[in-house]
DNA sequence: AATGAATGAGGCTTCATTCAT
DNA sequence: CATGAATGAAGCCTCATTCAT
């Protein structure tokens, strides 16, 4: 009886991250209005009832699921560098690797996506991500660059601009693994075009002298 | 009696495009689900069975919204540049202007957020947009970007994903314009974004001896 | 200006004509629910809003066309055959001869379709047509048959059930000729089946010693 | 436990057939298009919701509900009398008694109308009619009387027109039930009609030498 | 804790009817 | 007289949410 108890245990806590995974799955495929508390019940096993025992509505589904996967991404990220010490040149090239990785190459590639697709039926949502993610995201870049500055790494000129022009293809990237993707007989070669992306930028963010390097 | 009549005759004639407008905006707002025919119809100021006299059905209106706009867009573009015979360096610059003017300063720079936002529900329409905006407007650009190489005005490399690189931080403005900009006091200011950007793609895309004359 | 007046004249006198004629034959195909005003109007060759020049409503357009298409088959049959002094027998063969033409073979076959598919939407015009056609043509033929069986033409029985019989193939062919027929290559062959019926009615109301002599 | 869940499954295995007995009611009362799937829930004690669990649409409610009462009537008919060994009078005489219990004294008496009304608007639904229903009876009663014919019983002649004598006034009692009874204030004496009916009709299929004995 | 039958508000769409021209 | 653009009430259907079991 134990044994039966300590696995309706284990279901039980195994639940919500079960829901969120069925749920990040359906939303990204049907985006939110068009997503039905049916089908994510059904992908996590269990009946549309069970899943309002552990979720209000679907909103509150939909907001849980984009806040804990966006802390899931950036706070290994800041963790890991917050005390690093080489070049900021380098710190750039193994943010965009772990870009790829962790975010491109998974089902997370659609949550962007998805909070975009949103914006709109969530303002508060949008609210959070802005603040949390984007604000968060942008500044810690931002912090790195002109780091990189001052450093005489980088040309001069506004550390948010750069920021954005370093986010901007790992964005497009994104939204075309969740959009267009589909459309190809063969995927497109994220990883190629991120190294064009990181040799590119790299090139013009170097300052005068040292340009051409790459 | 002719006055009278071409009064109608206007109105009717202006119909398709106050309901386009009113559709933009109002999905635009809330995404294709979400929004309500009552709302689009109130917006061009007529009934709600008046829309179903020019579009058929939601889909239809939608459909005929992304048609109409990206046509707009993509035709004067490539008819203006069809003849052009100076640098491409001065090419790609035009264009970014044009861009930043017709796309992202207009409610036209909701559209792609839109788009995006409903794929999942759209296939085909996604379909025809990666086809006849994706493909027609990288393709166009990796024209360019080719002529430009075998000018040797730009470094060796593949020219659809310079194409997206050129690209990438204009969608991120658009994505932007129609998401975040809400939660600050003063508009994010694209044109000193877009032109950071000019100077540090075209610095970056610049062949090794001439680097550095942005 | 008078020719055109006139003209004008003779296609307004004309119009309730016409739109009873194409109201019968949308009624017939479609039913009164599933008709369309735009499509009885077209069929006229005129605008949906003339069609309420002459018509109140579709219910009115409805009763008018029943009301004007019943009188039209009664009235003569029952002035013709007033006179009549010949056999009863003879009187009822003339009687479904007249059936079959003015009938069955025209598209007035669908009426009775139509009454009985609408009867639970107009019940008014369900009594109506109880009075006015039903027990008047049922009268008419008991009144017949009556008179035959005071000759000793037919047996005794009650003439009203009889004249039910005598109809019942009759309106059986009606609403097969309306419903069933466009399922078969070749259409039934009424009057072959209509003559049989004469044949064994008659042969079954015969008074028992002239039975057998059809 | 067990109690409890049966008596949920119960309701679950009875909804279906309570909802084609509401829909048969509304239905005969309002034909197709005028019924309303809120009044055919109402009088099965449910919710308009819970009918789209258990039939996906109007039309598809309309659809079993028509095949669900023909087979009811059909087959123990032809079960009935595949192994009849008697005299095909009888056998007729058998089949209309049967008739006016089974159809005529029921709801289902409004059938045939129903689906006479909504023809133009099912064609598929009037063609499985066509199939399965009249063909299946007309057939039915060609082979009774055929075989009747064989053994001298009946007159010569085409059994399909005998069969749809024998089947007219039956079909003309249910109409007149749906349609006209409501307007007198005693109803119409069918058994007395239909006995009648057998009275003229076997007497006129008598062959010429038997005539006159009924 | 889990179920799934039941609910009913909400939105798209149709079409009889009106009325300005 | 005639038109046809416009209206808006009405009805089918969906699906998030509830609750008895």
């Amino acid at each position: 009886m134990k044994a039966q108890e300590s696995k309706r245990q284990r279901r039980k806590a195994e639940r919500p991250a079960e829901l969120l995974e069925a749920a990040l799955e359906v939303f990204a495929e049907k985006g939110f209005a068009a997503a039905r508390m049916d089908e994510i019940a059904a992908r996590a096993g269990v009946s549309k009832g069970t899943a309002y025992l552990y979720f209000e509505s679907k909103e509150d589904l939909f907001r849980a699921l984009v806040q804990d996967r966006m802390l899931l991404i950036f706070t290994p990220l800041e963790q890991a560098f917050e005390t690093y010490e080489g070049s900021s040149r380098e710190l750039l090239e193994m943010l965009l690797a772990r870009f790829c990785i962790r975010v491109l190459g998974t089902k997370l590639a659609a949550l962007p996506r998805l909070v975009i697709a949103e914006v709109g039926h969530f303002p508060e949502l949008a609210e959070f991500y802005r603040r949390n993610v984007i604000d968060r995201g942008l500044g810690f870049l931002s912090r790195i660059i002109a780091r990189g500055q001052a450093r005489g790494e980088f040309r001069p000129g506004n550390p948010d601009h750069f920021a954005r022009l370093f986010v901007a293809p790992v964005l497009l990237s994104a939204i075309w693994r969740a959009c267009f993707d589909r459309f190809d007989d063969e995927p497109f070669d994220f990883a190629a075009f991120i190294e064009t992306h990181r040799k590119i930028l790299l090139s013009g963010l170097a300052p005068e002298p040292e340009r051409g390097k790459q």
